[in-house]
Formats: C-alpha cells, structure tokens, sequence
DNA sequence: TGGGTTCCATACGAAAACCAGATAGGTCAG
DNA sequence: CTGACCTATCTGGTTTTCGTATGGAACCCA
C-alpha cells in the first residue's frame, strides 16, 4: 500500500526528470526521495524510471502508473480540503426550503457565488407547500428557509422579514368575473375559490372569502386549475406573472383593494450555533437582498 | 496527509461500528486501530466518531468524510491492480490497425470478450489506407494490424494469413459498363479506373488495369467517387457490399474471371517479446477465427 | 582532455513511527 | 450485580524513515 508522500515523490520526481529537484521541492533529503521510489518500485512490482542516464526517465510502465498516482493525491487532497473547511465550520450540506410561488431568481442568482465560496458544500432545495418551510427546518432537512410570513415558528428559529410579495386575485379570461369591472366581496364569494392550503401548518386567515371553496398545495397546480375555469384564486404574483402576460389569466380588480395587496416574505433559520458557515454567508446575502426584489417575479 | 492504512481502519471502522472488529478485519492489534483513528482525527482536525457510548458512531463529519476517503482507497487499490497486471506483462495500451474496407465485423465481436479480461488495457484503433498498416507497426503506434496481404513486411514482424476476401469489381449503375454482358479487359481499359493507392508502401501490383487512373486512399472515398460515375473500381467486397445491396452500385462481371476473386488477408504483429498479453491474447483470438467470415462484408 | 558540477545509489546512525500486549475505565445485557 | 465487550492509554521493542556522508557516473565547459 504505497504512501501518499511516496506518490507524491514519483509524481514529483516524474515532473521535474530528476529526484534531487523533487527532494528540493519537498524539502526533503536527496535520499529520501531515492529510497522512497525504489521502495515505490519494489511494492508496485515494476521499474518506473530508466536511471541509465544521467537524469531519470519515465519507463512506459511509470508513465502508465503516473495518471493512477496523480489520481490518488488529488483525491487525497480533496480529503484535506473537505476536512480543512469542516474543521472552519462550513457544514458538509445545506438545506434550503424555498415556499412554491415565490420568485426564485433572487435565491438562484447568489448560487454562482455561493459556489465559488465553498465548493464542497452540498445544496439541498426543497420546494414546499404554504407555511410549509417550517415543517422542513423543524425536520432538520433545511436550514434556512424563504417563506411568505406566519404568526408564529417552531421554537428554535430566528426570522426576519426581508421583502414583500404581492398577492393577485386572478380568473380565467372567459369566467364570469372577468366581465365585472371592479367585483366585491359578493361577487367573489359567489364563485368558487381556489385556496392554498398547507399540508402541516395551519391554514393562513383571511385567504379564504368564497363560500365554496377548493383547496391545493402548489400555486402552480392552482394556477392551472385557474386557467381552465374552475374558479378564481389568490396567488403570489410570481406564481402567475407569466400567465397574466400572456393573456392566460386575468388579473381581478376588486372594488375594495386599494394599490398593490402586500404579504411579508420572511427568512427563516435555526439558532445560531447550528448554522455553518455557508449557511451564516447565504443568510447575510439574503438579508442584505433590497426588498423590492421579491415583489414581482 | 492520512496513510491508506489509516484510511482503511476508518472506513472499516465506519461499517463494522466497532474499532476491535476493524482491527480484527485488518490483522492487527485493537490499539493500532484506535491509534490510527486518533491520529487521523488529529490530522483532520475534526473528530469522526462519537465514542460515549459502548460502540463508536460517525459524526456528521465522519459521515461527510466517509466518501471521501472511500474515494481515495478505490484509487489506491485501482493504482495496485494496473501495477500487478503490468507486473505480470499486460500491456497500458495497445494499438490495432485495420485496413479501411475489411470487415470490422470480426474483429469487434472479440472486444466484449476483451474488455472483461483486460479491462485496464486501452485500445486504440487505426483505420488504415491499403498497405499502410506496416507504417503504423512500425513507427509503434500499433502492435496489431489486419490487412490484404502483401509481398513483404518490414523486420521485426510476423505475419499469418487468416483467411480472403473477395475483390469486387463495380461501377455505377448508368455507367456505360454496366450495359456490357461480360466485359473485358479491353472494356475496362476504355473507362477510367479509380484505384487504392498506399499512402507509404509501394502500389500493389495487378491492380491498375485502365489507361486513365485516379487514385484514392480510401475504399469509401473511392466507393463514392463511383457511384457518381467517375469511373469503376476493384475493391473488398465489406466496402462495397451495402452499396451493392441497394442498388447504387453495380457488380461487374467480366470475362476473365472465374467465380470470386480472392485476396490473402494477413494479421501483422510485433516479435514475440514486444507483445503483451493482452496483445497475445486478442492476436491468438484472431488467428482461430474461422476463415470463412471475412470473406463478405 | 580534464576539472568542476550535478546527478543517483548506498551505507550508517539517529530519530520517529508503529505495533502488540497489558491495563484501566466505561457500557450494556442478563 | 456480574460478566462480556468495548475503547483509551501506557510501555517496551521493533520497524521504518530520515538525514548526512560517500562513491561512482554523466554532463558541461573550457
């Protein structure tokens, strides 16, 4: 089983064409790296350099083994990395819960950062459900987590605001409320409404306004349910921008809204202590997002 | 840097949950693995195992490191399996040359059987003008060749016959010789001939029959040059066979000649000594393939 | 051609690493 | 509570490794 610092000699060694620059290079004596090879010789069974000449040469069996050692160091040195920046505190994988609906681009737009940053950490993404994100950071499967605002979060989690989203009540272009011009609360409640609803959580107040209601977990599933007539619904405005410019919804105008009807979007985490240090980084990066950014999508 | 033995006693450990079975699996002393571990955690700066309780149990970070140092044995022992096999005389790489226009047919069915008992060799594969494989043996770049025969090869190669191919002599269909019942040699002297010409070696002899001759190196070229009616041709039977098929070329049958006509195809491989096994092992396999099989495309 | 330089292999003593055995302390099951 | 099993640690001896020193060969340059 040859050691690394033998490998690490031949690899030299074969770079170099000699073994007393490979020894310079390692700061090691001139013998050392001589023993170390004819040792490196005798485990692998073969000579891996002609010594004939003045400077040794590669034989074609060494030049054959040099891509297996140059192999096995990198590998060795990825070791030492990965270890290097977990004893830093940056954890091996980072969990992040993104609520379904609201605009990704913010997040995905760090991820070139974040990966030149700390290659050897793992992302996580989970898509979930309204009010959703908690139940996954509670699990320990996420750390950090961008969700629409609760009243309350498990124990444990630290929150803070950092944008607004806006909310659109929308219909398919040939429902009956698209041909009322500014429609009430009679007028929504006379058609069915198609809800959020959380799988764990409980449901968000105020959401639902219509007497028959139906209810789904992902905006997009609403969204198409929408489109085909099935009734009206309120949605994050990222969920169904694109619809809405290409006609496929119509965005409800209703007489008791005034200007753009906001929802906070919070950002969730675990305590402190549990965070890495990518997640400590992907964190600040979102708080310090402008605002404005999560409105639209 | 982490010795391979350390590496070992690691993963072991990590799927026997206990150092002293490790140990036990690995032939050595309880205290040498513990040791091993110790200093490993030590030179990682981390601690891989939680060891409160009876039995050891991986960290997080033990559990993240657990790959990697998988990663690292598997090199080690890949590099210790192309050694032994070198040891034992299996060659890095070995080069076959095949002549364009013989059946390939044959010699890849062997490659299954290959590649499953040589599976650190690899090959390289030559498609060769006629006659130019001996320049590929001899400049080195291939130990093996399968070629029609030729007068002589240079020294220091052995060459068998292992069986014929038909030549074929065609022409396009609205070529004016493929309105003649049984044309001779005055007939194809008339038309111009497009022939194989060696890139290296010497024109083969009997081959230029025509007056007026244009040359090409491979039997594909050649073969679509006279499907656009440039002129007819002698070649294997393998290059031209699918074309016969189909329709767009026409097999001449002239009056000199009597049923196929055959030419010697010869395997061409370096002196003994120079062969490896694997080398040995597919040249053995090809001189026991049966005559007969190259005789068609 | 001949001196100086650089290279590699080898011998040798010292330092370090390694290993097996024994011991002590802890955990777990019955 | 006891016995079985586990891990950490200490200890002594062995092995390996390393650096220095030396000798022979090749190369460069004058």
């Amino acid at each position: 089983m040859p050691s690394p610092d033998a490998l690490q000699a031949f690899v030299l060694a074969a770079e170099l064409g000699s073994f007393s620059a490979a020894a310079r290079r390692m700061g090691k004596a001139q013998s050392a790296i001589s023993n170390a090879i004819a040792n490196l010789e005798i485990d692998l069974g073969l000579s891996l350099f002609d010594r004939s000449a003045r400077n040794p040469v590669l034989t074609p069996e060494g030049r054959a083994m040099l891509p297996h050692a140059h192999g096995v160091l990198l590998g060795t040195r990825e070791l030492l990395a990965k270890a290097g920046s977990m004893a830093e505190g940056v954890e091996d994988r980072l969990g992040l819960a993104l609520e379904q609906g609201l605009a990704m681009a913010p997040a995905l737009a760090l991820l070139d950062r974040f990966a030149a940053a700390f290659p050897s950490v793992s992302l996580d993404f989970h898509a979930t459900g309204p009010n959703d994100a908690g139940a996954l950071l509670k699990e320990g499967r996420a750390e950090l987590g961008l969700m629409i605002e609760q009243e309350s979060y498990p124990a444990g989690f630290q929150f803070r605001g950092i944008g607004h989203v806006a909310v659109r009540r929308v219909c398919a272009p040939d429902h009956p409320l698209a041909a009322i011009r500014r429609p009430g609360y009679g007028d929504l409640r006379a058609h069915r409404q198609l809800a959020l609803r959380s799988r764990y959580g409980a449901p968000r107040d105020g959401a639902v306004k219509s007497a028959s209601v139906w209810h789904g977990e992902s905006p997009a599933m609403i969204a198409a349910m929408v489109e085909r007539g099935f009734g009206w619904a309120e949605l994050p405005a990222p969920a169904v921008a694109g619809a809405i410019a290409q006609g496929r919804l119509i965005r409800l105008d209703c007489a008791f809204q005034q200007g753009d009807e906001l929802r906070g979007v919070d950002l969730v985490w675990t305590e402190r202590r549990a965070l890495g240090q990518a997640g400590q980084w992907l964190r600040d990066r979102l708080l310090e997002t402008p605002p404005e950014i999560w409105r639209e999508g």
